[in-house]
DNA sequence: TATTTTTGTGACTGATTAGTCAATCTTAAT
DNA sequence: ATTAAGATTGACTAATCAGTCACAAAAATA
């Protein structure tokens, strides 16, 4: 497994600065310092491997956000922790985010539509089910909700790396930004 | 000025379907119904039609909001203006919206971030920064509300056009969005 | 009509690409 | 030590690509 999460984390990088089709297959193994024959060997096609990339970074962002979720109650905290953890993450591991969001605008996102797991099985998704079914949250449809809050999520985060804040300042405006769309939202 | 334009329409359509590097310059060429020379007359490169489309498109984005804005007063209602003219256009326009879309989110954005005219020159920029001034916005950065204000934009739509909905229920839907939107971020 | 200028053409090229495969190396089991 | 199974290699190929250029058609000018 060793080489496989070398091989990845190579192509993240150069997809990253160069795009899907801007990388050549042999320039992500010789990043990886392994031959051509090798990736093929891990990932069938390029294509499979740029797809196995976005499910693995998808999941550990899962698995972070998940793992700083203390509580399992339907409250406001829940909600807070589920925005923070989201944020943190994608500021600690920018070329991940920035991986994540450049394949769900691509045309390769609708390869991935219908085989993965939609939107339902995401915590953040469920939570939001669930605040809205005891009235925590407006009375809309989940989806909308859930669309407007990770909409929001995208938005701070463009901002925070836009003008990169100090430490403190970046923690300050993540609480106010939650604030505010916790106001928006919440019944 | 025709024939440019055929290429251009022709760009949009194959970029969106295949991305950028997934579609061939004589592909262009051969559904714009002229040789791959003449494309070449008119964009001396690739990348130059690439980023040509995009400025193209953003213009035409920004004709049609401006042509919609009745009053120029700083008021809920011209950002409502603003909100609700971006939105139509963007669902009228989807390919168009989802090749802005893709480029903002591909490597080729960094070519253009310098190049280009930044946020500070677009109508609702402006407009924000007036709001923040006579206190009708809260005293946030401008560059943070208008993040938060387009994110906004972005989550409805990708909401609308992932459940299809009945016209009326689109349009209750987007006054509904505003509304949660002002209440975020007015004074 | 004759001449010049502009616009359009598509076969061509040198470079690059995803993916293959026969040969080699590594590991582990007997 | 010998063998077998699996992993790794990189030269190779057939296909594709962006961009060129010598020429032709069309438009404009005289």
């Amino acid at each position: 497994m060793e080489k496989k999460d070398i091989i990845l984390a190579a192509a993240l990088r150069l997809f990253v600065e160069n795009g899907f089709h801007g990388t050549a297959t042999a320039r992500i193994a010789q990043e990886a310092n392994v031959a051509t024959g090798t990736l093929f060997n891990y990932f069938r096609t390029k294509e499979e491997l740029i797809v196995a990339l976005y499910c693995t970074i998808l999941k550990e962002m899962d698995d972070f956000i998940l793992e700083r979720l203390e509580s399992h109650s339907i409250s406001k905290e829940s909600f807070r922790s589920l925005f923070v953890s989201t944020l943190s993450w994608s500021l600690e591991n920018r070329d991940h985010y920035r991986y994540l969001q450049q394949f769900d605008h691509s045309p390769y996102f609708k390869v991935v539509e219908e085989t993965i797991a939609g939107q339902e099985e995401y915590p953040l998704f469920v939570l939001i089910k669930n605040g809205i079914d005891i009235v925590l949250i407006k009375q809309l449809p989940v989806s909308f909700i859930y669309s407007l809050f990770t909409a929001q999520i995208n938005g701070l985060h463009y901002y925070i790396i836009s003008n990169d804040l100090r430490e403190d300042k970046e923690l300050e405006l993540i609480s106010e930004a939650f604030e505010m769309l916790w106001k928006m939202i919440e019944d």
